[in-house]
DNA sequence: CTGAAAGCGCTTACAG
DNA sequence: CTGAAAGCGCTTACAG
């Protein structure tokens, strides 16, 4: 038991025990003046008093224990140091506090088994709901969610073990189909799009933009995840049957503009090119700035928020499949050019006889 | 009372109790058996084997309700939404995982008095210590902390109620040295430093060190926080007596290298530019790569993990005053030319007869 | 409206 | 080593 000073009350925090000796009432009355919106009776008003006068603040964890419920939620992060991460806790974490919920926040950076670790050490603190962003994993906990009747709601992607997860993503299908109605009013009818190894979104759902839309579509795989884009370079320009555009990561898309200056390959002149904000890139800087469809993931934080809110205070279904956000937007920097004088570039015309 | 089902378990979470039960002991052994490092009586090793057969997940909230410690720490944002900040956060949170604390964060952003209410809700949620990233604000819940002996430790900087917290943030004078040492190996004898209004570091520190290292240093200060940088590139140019060197965040020397541009001042033939990526800033693009000084807050993260650690568990005194973790580093670009040539140019010439 | 009491799930002196 | 009991700070039926 702790110290009490002069005035009765313990030395660390002010207790309910102690507003309610002060004001002369039981904890249980104290209790309910404090809990009530407005004050009723005239104890009501004396306790509150008190309350602020003795500076008394509320233990949530013993709140919690009563009540079952901690007003807490964990957000696990795969990685949470990248401009995609902190954008979407940044909106969640808005949306979430504004209904008096506190976050737990957790990164597995990159560690084997990390992850799993988390997500089994937020249940002990008995979150009332939990985020995976971009989980990957055994998920051996999650059976132990389920049980306790505790929502968990993957971001971005899903993998593994956490693959049955109800997901909100990102998609950027609105923004992909203004890029593409844009390479349609150059002329362009065909693009390429450089697919690292293991990256399925949102690179992968272009090709299905580009195609719904009406393009060509070729695909070319990047081994390993790394692109040599001088070797690239050559090959795509001894192609006869090349696309006009590519496609590619911005990482990609910057290092295409570098190699293609280097080969005196003119953009956009010879070559158009569009850089996907993916989830991993910060911004590197280019000579001319780069046509882009830029993911933005606030809006995937801001919806996982409201279902969430939605679920936990009006009781309404979590969604069981998965739900795409619109994250994307075009922006047309100086990367695109005609589609109809980009093939009879002379330059290209030397490489159409070596193909 | 919840329901139990057929194994007799409750049947949201297995508690201690329904382990005791189980295994035919008290709870007090069963705790026990749980909490010892390694098990010695045969009972020990049996109420495991059936704790992890239940699927025991211990609570933490209960737990820390009896200990009087959480294991959590807040941090709280002025801004999160930065890469200064996720690179702290980042930091922090890995430094302070390893030892089984939990991170509550929550960010203002920049909302007047949100901060003020954020260090409260911490203090509900019992904190073992709190952080407050770039804190302002009234500051009144700081007392209830010290009452509670809670330690609270400024990050970056602080401001209004909050300037008498300990600080840890980040220095660059070792990088602003090496950017002297390498502007007077290229002739310059003078700089300019441009001061944002209301920005003290690490702006404010630079010219210090310029000073420290021998440089004459001309300050500007930039009204308002705004930069009209062809403005400022003619009355520049008009000065007889101005620095061959102009030291500005970020954003300001992006702005600044384009004016230039402009106005046919060429970098870094004419004018020498160097960077500050201070806290706020994302990474614009460029022609010319910037020569620049770069703040990486990483390392005021582990070190602020580290002090909080060895505060809380081996019973270490905090800083009491200030102290500076080393989180600069020089990037030699290619906006820094030759001070001696940088004179006599002809454009500057015609400036000089103006002025 | 009020108070006494039970209980949330744990830990920890206290006896045995 | 073990168990019964008290207690951490709350909330919430339950009587009055």
């Amino acid at each position: 038991m702790r110290n009490r000073n002069e005035t009765g009350i313990r030395s660390g925090h002010v207790t309910l025990q102690d507003v309610a000796d002060t004001a002369g009432v039981s904890v249980s009355t104290a209790s309910r003046a404090l809990a009530s919106v407005r004050a009723r009776g005239k104890n009501d008003e004396r306790v509150r008093k008190v309350a602020a006068k003795l500076g008394y603040v509320p233990n949530e964890a013993a709140r919690s224990l009563r009540s079952e419920r901690t007003m807490t939620i964990g957000v696990v992060f795969a990685q949470l140091n990248s401009p995609l991460a902190t954008e979407l806790l940044d909106a969640l974490s808005a949306g979430l506090d504004e209904h008096g919920y506190s976050l737990f926040v957790a990164t597995a950076r990159g560690v084997e088994g990390r992850f799993d670790q988390l997500v089994q050490r937020f249940l002990e603190r008995r979150v009332d709901a939990l985020f995976c962003v971009n989980p990957a994993g055994k998920g051996a906990a999650l059976r132990k969610y389920a049980k306790a009747k505790i929502p968990v709601i993957a971001l971005f992607s899903k993998a593994d073990g956490y693959e049955r997860l109800p997901l909100i993503g990102p998609t950027i299908a609105h923004a992909a189909n203004e890029a593409m109605a844009h390479l349609r009013s150059r002329g362009h009818v065909a693009v390429g799009v450089l697919r690292p190894a293991g990256m399925s979104r949102p690179i992968e759902g272009i090709r299905d933009f580009a195609r719904a839309a009406g393009m060509k579509v070729r695909v070319y795989d990047v081994a390993d995840g790394l692109l040599d884009p001088a070797g690239f370079l050559r090959s795509y320009r001894a192609d006869a049957a090349r696309p006009t555009v590519l496609i590619a990561r911005q990482n990609d898309a910057v290092r295409l503009l570098e190699a293609a200056d280097q080969l005196s390959i003119k953009a956009p002149r010879d070559l158009s090119i569009i850089a996907i904000r993916d989830r991993t890139q910060q911004m590197p800087s280019t000579r001319l700035p780069l046509s882009m469809i830029h993911l933005n993931p606030a809006n995937v934080g801001v919806e996982a928020a409201r279902t969430l809110v939605h679920h936990l205070i009006g009781g309404s279904a979590l969604p069981s499949g998965d739900r795409l956000v619109d994250a994307g937007s075009w922006v047309e920097g100086g990367t695109i050019g005609s589609g109809d004088s980009a093939a009879p570039q002379p330059t290209l015309k030397v490489a159409r006889r070596r193909g």
